[in-house]
DNA sequence: GATTAGCACTCATCCCTTTCGAGTGCTAAC
DNA sequence: GTTAGCACTCGAAAGGGATGAGTGCTAATC
């Protein structure tokens, strides 16, 4: 059986009113606050059919409903409306990005911090992919270690410190890093790879510290699995459904164990965007969290990373995909500005 | 008044009991559970003087009696005994430390985290200051843009992209990076800024660069703000006093402003440890904290950073105190680690 | 003079009951 | 198909002992 029109409009009032006031929606709310023209009872009869067709659960006898996970799921998929950001919110939003952005880490920073406050949600980011590799480059230390530095196209830059044997010169090094880069500029991970495979041949009594450079360099290039970046966890203690303490702790712990965190945004790259719906997740500690992610990219780059915002289900969905949809526009421009600096900043 | 040997050992109790249990602490169970030869009718007459000097408060009339600020202060100061870890929890400790070290970033967030698990309380650090230049390095990036790369003593390297004339190649680049690396060298933040001054004159058509560079290089060599990591905030939420969400939301929104954090740190750089109880912080949302911080090193570097546990003013006092010990020690060893790599590994 | 036993008193907490009201489901009338 | 009306349910709030932990005070004891 499917949903007629007057079913899709009691839905979407209930849904609406829930997420504003997080108060179980009655019958009699629904016909005078959202006039429909129709009584409360017949209101409560389709209620009841909403009910048993699972779009919407009853904490006990005599409370309202609230909408289950199907219901948002039938709200994001067809019911709602996404505006875009109103010109406020939408200075508001460059104004908090403004600051602090010499590294993609700062950025990454102030974009979570800004998503948080713009949503009264927690804000999550994790890195964009790296991309194709610009320029790889060693720098001596010590005697026996080197700092190997890649930049990437969209300006991530990762260093890791190798070991060197104590005969290689800095003249060495630095002959190398222009070979490297030489052979290597231009290439994603994956033709990193295979090239590097290539020249392990032509490598003399430089074998070993080649075989650590591979190593390093696999490893700075691998989306970084640390750096999920997330901002404003303690909103969420703000929201009605975690004033709850244990609830509150058991999400709070979650959020803290970033791996989670970075396979579910993971899991999601690459899509324009995406809604995950509280039992969707699977995550013990998230079953009453929703998740919206999008893809942005950083400046021009080709390299995309995933954000997204964690609040509970019943969440402002529309406004944060706009919020979302803003911020995606922001970074895109963000880090042009670093790429073609200004002299007279 | 002072107090005489009875009432600092009443006292102790007290404090002792309180810490483990979070709970007013009544005449009778100090004359049961800490065997003091005294009826409980002697305790109360004790804890009546105890509370008009200060060291006690009674919530209510008939509940027990609970240590005010005042007496943390004199039991950090003089009544507790600090332990060294043990040897169990020194195993745990490394074996939380042990895994991924590949830059200063991960060493801090790993020990946050051993800090937090072991304690139970939130840990925080500071990144050690600089300590002395070891090398500059410019890498072209793109025609207009380098990135600049400093490695200093204690293997702390940052890195930040500054815009660089397009006629300048990657050769100049090279070469100026030789130029400043001897003659910076082992110097100091403050000696790097002078001899900066001095080398101003020596540019000619590299002067707008050069300016740039002595922008970049001074703020990369400071001790970073932003650079505080903070681990296991949610470690927060399971202690009694956090069970109150009104609590838990203010702090929580305070830990999260990391400015805070890093003042509060900063403030206490160099002290070899510091203890600081609830109004002592002067933080609106920490009056019933207590922050512990310790200095420490980076394997042999002279640069030195500040950690810290923040917990409830009922903290363990003389365990953290240990742990942090136990810390401070992992770390002067770690690093050495990555300065003297092992082949094998 | 210090210590202690004894006792009246206080006050939060627990548990029980009552009341209240929001909201439902059903039925009969429109 | 819609609505008015009404009995019914059940959580939340309010009230009211009972309980017990803990105190302060006093008078007796060491």
């Amino acid at each position: 059986m499917d949903l007629d029109a007057r079913k899709y409009k009691i839905l979407k009032a209930i849904i609406d009113d829930y997420i504003l006031t997080a108060m179980p929606v009655g019958s009699r709310t629904i016909s005078k606050k959202y006039d429909m023209g129709l009584s409360s009872a017949t209101i409560r009869n389709e209620m009841s059919d909403l009910e048993e067709l699972g779009y919407l659960d009853q904490p006990h006898t005599s409370a309202g409903r609230v909408p289950s996970w199907k219901a948002y799921r039938l709200y994001v998929d067809q019911l709602m409306r996404v505006a875009s950001l109103p010109p406020a919110d939408n200075q508001r939003l460059r104004e908090i990005f403004q600051s602090s952005m010499d590294s993609v880490e700062d950025v990454l920073t102030a974009a979570t911090r800004a998503l948080s406050e713009l949503t009264d949600y927690t804000g999550v980011m994790i890195a964009p992919s790296a991309g194709c590799l610009k320029r790889v480059q060693l720098v001596p230390i010590t005697e026996t270690t080197a700092l190997m530095v890649t930049v990437t196209e969209n300006g991530v830059h990762k260093d890791s410190i190798i070991p060197v044997a104590p005969d290689v010169s800095p003249e060495h090094l630095y002959m190398l890093s222009n070979y490297l880069t030489e052979r290597l500029q231009g290439k994603t991970l994956d033709q990193v790879m295979s090239a590097l495979q290539e020249l392990l041949g032509e490598m003399g009594r430089h074998r070993a510290l080649f075989l650590r450079l591979m190593d390093s360099l696999v490893k700075q290039m691998e989306p970084d699995k640390n750096a999920v970046v997330v901002g404003g966890t303690s909103k969420l203690l703000f929201h009605p459904e975690y004033s709850d303490i244990e609830r509150a702790r058991s999400l709070l712990t979650t959020l803290e164990t970033k791996e989670k965190l970075a396979s579910l945004l993971a899991q999601r790259a690459g899509l324009s965007f995406s809604i995950t719906i509280g039992p969707e997740l699977q995550l013990p500690g998230m079953q009453d969290c929703s998740l919206v992610t999008v893809s942005y990219a950083l400046g021009g780059g080709t390299g995309t990373g995933t954000m997204g915002v964690i609040g509970p289900t019943r969440m402002q969905y529309a406004r944060v995909l706009s919020v979302l949809d803003a911020m995606r526009k922001a970074l895109s421009d963000t880090t042009n500005r670093r790429e073609a600096p200004n002299e007279e900043r």
